[in-house]
DNA sequence: CGTCTTGGTTGCAACTTGAAACCACCGTGT
DNA sequence: ACACGGTGGTTTCAAGTTGCAACCAAGACG
């Protein structure tokens, strides 16, 4: 799944996380962690694929330090948990779900949706701001490199945005 | 890449939008049209990737109505630029830059970050509201069905979260 | 002792990926 | 008219990935 970067060091910031979380499975098996399951068995039930494939993405995760294993109560198992890292996809899941609300459900088709636990309401839309709270879309903003830029760096010969 | 799936109708919130992009360079090209990009020749440079594939990737993001074409102004050839929903992709991608920027690079690594044009400083990060205003994590939201709910309907037999 | 559950690994066929070659069409130069 | 380079693809084929199914192993249970 990583092979096809030659030379990940330039890679930018949005195809780091694509390498990690890339593919199909892993962000399924994010999301279920963050719904509560823990074992291997509950991850296989729930989404129904392969034990390999659900072995190998596992294997991905921890490697990536998405997530981490911790001994069970229950026996000589292991169960799998959300690292820092790991947790800090629930905006990400959470735009992909309100993404997926907005555009892959007919208008009358019921479809679950995120809800506030204390108020039982539906959340607000994810939206981005300015510093100064101003409501930002995409083409109010830009990628740019940070103020420090001395000249002495070595720029990448293909003239990507990263 | 859609084939995994035998019941795409049972497919939930989450699971739907991966469908379409769930792949490394579907949201690549994606990314690379909001920055600006609309012939194949400049997603294929950018990217780096082979015609071959952009060519699939880029016919499956049309098939989903994320991207459209366009005659080109200058010759008989096309353009592909974003539509509706495409667009409606710039928070998953924020929420994944920002991820990115978070936890894939060495705290003294120089990257480029995303800033507001008007202002040129950085935007904020995402956050996910309730209704009221309060600032929401992981464990304070649950997805639930909509209030409406007959009792005729069919059940899933595998119990999923969907 | 046998067998059930949990958590995997291995083998193998089918599918996908991707580099490179090829093709077609247009505009330009000569 | 005719070669030529740029653009936008498709075809070919080898290598890699996916996923079903079978197998394995260790502890719990009757």
């Amino acid at each position: 799944m990583a092979k096809r970067v030659s030379h990940k060091d330039s890679m930018c910031g949005v195809a780091r996380p694509l390498d990690a979380i890339g593919d199909w499975w892993s962000l399924l098996i994010v999301r279920d962690a963050f719904d509560g399951s823990r074992r291997f068995g509950e991850f296989q039930r729930s989404l129904g694929l392969a034990k390999n494939i659900l072995s190998a993405r596992l294997r991905n995760l921890l490697a990536h330090g998405i997530m981490e294993t911790v001994p069970a109560a229950d026996g000589p198992y292991q169960e799998y948990v959300l690292t820092e890292k790991g947790r800090g996809l629930f905006p990400l899941l959470v735009a992909l779900r309100q993404w997926g609300e907005d555009f892959f459900f007919a208008p009358d088709e019921a479809h679950v949706l995120l809800v506030d636990k204390k108020s039982g309401l539906p959340v607000r839309r994810l939206e981005l701001r300015a510093q100064d709270g101003r409501v930002l879309g995409a083409e109010d903003t830009v990628v740019r490199l940070p103020p420090t830029l001395a000249g002495g760096e070595k720029r990448p010969k293909r003239a990507t945005k990263c």
